[in-house]
DNA sequence: CGGGAATGTCTGACTAATCAGATACTCTTT
DNA sequence: AAAGAGTATCTGATTAGTCAGACATTCCCG
């Protein structure tokens, strides 16, 4: 594992390599059938539903967009157009930012919250099936921190996004 | 954690779908970071990489478009445009199928070999870095093998993409 | 306090994916 | 062997993101 690689077929063959690209695979696979699951069934896309997980956590208020594109890993003109989409939903308002008027502050609507329960009732199902059933049991625990670890430290990694 | 979810604030607390959230969280981020660093420093998105290296495996017979579009969560029609890609790059090579004269066969070049051994070389470190060190080591055998079920598990439930 | 740097959002131009339909071939069944 | 079903790839139209630049506002330092 820690040999030189020469050659391409040694670099498909890297441990590290692979283990990595399991993570980035079992992620990508798991994050196509659930988006899937919940774009037939409640009608928005898998990062909608992440917003709207976002602005529930933050409750009335409501919250400039620069911390959602912070938040997912998303330009701010990304965020503009996301939340446009939403807007024309009916997900979400946006308001005036009292403390800052170049700056705007996104919240959920009533329909906003009630999708996200919805939606939240589809994810959870389709988590249990695919995402807990294969960790066993007694493994899950630590799991779970340890993809808590490894969130923080990439997040504190990224570069902040124009 | 069993608890019917009747508010939006609920939903987003919700134990398991936090920590799932981690695992696309975790994974957005080091792709994030990752695809930059090989995009940066050795001139391919890192959707190209994985090719290289799934066609690495694969050695010199070449393997059919189909079944990286299999691989990848990726359609075929997406598999054209990125093979399209890449041989302008000069890194693989499309060729007749000799068993089946409706597909084509996909190798890596000369150049391509090259650039999976280069890609991987900057690969490893900043996987040792983002991905390795924040894991305890006590722990990093299960949950690379924890991953790799997990990664098997969603596989097998995508359904066949077009 | 005034002016330059920094920040938050939006937009036009572009890119890389999806989807669905077209085409060409293969396989199976009668 | 002919027909119909199935499969591999490619392509036009669309979509959802990126990037870079515009603009308004705020922050900070002399």
């Amino acid at each position: 594992m820690g040999e030189e690689i020469t050659t391409a077929k040694e670099a498909a063959d890297d441990g590290l390599v692979l283990a990595f690209g399991r993570l980035l695979g079992a992620a990508n696979r798991l994050e196509y059938l659930l988006g899937r699951a919940i774009e037939e069934e409640c009608g928005i896309s898998h990062l909608m539903y992440e917003v709207l997980l976002i602005l529930a956590r933050e409750g009335e208020a409501g919250m400039p967009m620069r911390a959602i594109s912070r938040e997912q890993v998303l330009t701010t003109g990304g965020v503009t157009r996301l939340i446009d989409r939403m807007e024309a939903l009916g997900l979400v308002a946006r308001g005036d930012n009292p403390d800052d008027r170049r700056g705007r502050l996104v919240r959920l609507t009533e329909a906003g919250e009630r999708k996200a329960v919805e939606a939240t009732r589809v994810h959870r199902e389709n988590i249990e099936r695919y995402f807990v059933a294969p960790i066993p049991a007694e493994h899950r625990e630590w799991f779970a921190e340890d993809l808590r670890k490894l969130s923080h430290a990439a997040r504190d990694a990224i570069p902040r996004l124009r």
